[in-house]
DNA sequence: AATTCGGGGGC
DNA sequence: GCCCCAGAATT
């Protein structure tokens, strides 16, 4: 008895759990979301930081959090103006699902989010990374996160050579998690193991060297650990075509929200149409149902490429003055003023022409 | 299980 | 160029 317990003593201190804890105290990063364990903000940072490296994030928690200090403001506020904030992070219906949540959360949780896993998964927007990440960080719930860092970390100290996505290799990394976490502070245990992978063990070059848990990890002892995690290939990025018309009568310029199922979805651009092809400023094509007779293309823009993970944006803009008619109604929301154009939400493809050439 | 939703930064 | 980022929703 007395010697079972002397080496599980030993084995406990040396375990993942302990090393990794131990090396987050020391090395942790100051953020913001980490000075306060307010559901609301843990909830608006993982949101944020979905697909999105901290330091592009950041920015982004601070405005919204100054412009809705509590999740009652975010309901209260026009999805417009959400979106316009959250423009050029990407990702949009991650905007329109945080408004959707804040207002669930408003009208039928009494402003406070539910505390369990299995119910904070029931949201949207909340997926199961940021269900175990709100449940383990602001409530102490010890159920793992298992986002692209934790995949990078476990892959390479259990060696797993399956492609990443696989049912094997996730079953073994949520096994291997769920013996792990330390159930007394699981959330910092989760934020644990973010951390090393985004600061230590990083994609291509891991700095094993540094890392406290080298000695034990599959990756590094068969020198394979810059080899993991395996991953599919991607597809191909297929090109689109996009020909902007900006039309222009007299100082307003016409302007639509995109609602299709569709990149973009809730932001504004110019006239557009989509072919397969680009035009040039001297043949633009007859054009049937524009919203307005249209004149002389005065100015034609360069080849824009705006690349994103599956499409390859190739576009063109053509302001093309208007003759001036009869029905031009401002509130509409269609022709708008420049100094209206700036507070909509736009694609940055967008915002960047504009902010260029019209404001 | 596969696709699609942005944009930026590192190399 | 290519990779990946504190993923989720849809098909």
């Amino acid at each position: 008895m007395e010697f079972k317990n002397k080496k599980s003593k030993i084995s406990l201190k040396n375990s993942f759990s302990n090393l990794i804890l131990s090396w987050f105290y020391k090395n942790l990063r100051n953020l913001p979301w980490r000075n306060s364990r307010n559901p609301y903000q843990i909830w608006l940072s993982e949101i944020i930081l979905q697909q999105t490296r901290v330091n592009q994030g950041l920015p982004y928690f601070e405005k919204f959090l100054n412009q809705y200090p509590h999740i009652e403001d975010l309901a209260a506020a026009p999805e417009e103006e959400i979106l316009r904030l959250w423009q050029g992070l990407g990702y949009y219906s991650r905007a329109r699902n945080l408004h959707k949540c804040s207002k669930i959360i408003t009208d039928k949780y009494q402003g406070y989010f539910p505390e369990h896993y299995s119910s904070l998964i029931e949201l949207p927007g909340i997926g199961p990374y940021t269900a175990a990440a709100i449940a383990s960080i602001a409530f102490d719930e010890p159920v793992p996160v298992i986002d692209g860092n934790v995949l990078r970390v476990c892959s390479r100290y259990l060696g797993i050579r399956e492609e990443i996505t696989s049912p094997s290799a996730s079953h073994k990394i949520r096994e291997f998690l769920n013996a792990e976490i330390d159930r007394n502070q699981p959330g910092n245990f989760n934020q644990a193991v973010m951390e090393l992978g985004a600061l230590v063990c990083k994609p291509g070059k891991p700095e094993c060297l540094l890392c406290p848990l080298h000695t034990n990890c599959v990756g590094y002892n068969s020198g394979i650990a810059s080899e993991l995690p395996v991953k599919k290939s991607k597809n191909e990025r297929k090109s689109r075509f996009f020909n902007y018309l900006i039309l222009k009568c007299g100082n307003s310029y016409y302007l639509q929200q995109r609602n299709r199922n569709d990149i973009w979805k809730g932001l504004y651009e110019f006239f557009l149409i989509e072919s397969d092809r680009l035009y040039s400023g001297n043949s633009l094509p007859d054009i049937k149902n524009l919203p307005v007779k249209i004149g002389n293309c005065i100015y034609e823009s360069e080849i824009n490429r705006h690349v994103l993970t599956h499409q390859n944006i190739i576009a063109k803009f053509f302001i093309i003055e208007c003759a001036q008619t009869e029905g031009i109604d401002q509130s509409d929301n269609v022709w708008f003023l420049p100094q209206q154009i700036e507070r909509l939400p736009k694609p940055i493809l967008i915002d960047r022409f504009f902010q260029e050439n019209l404001f």
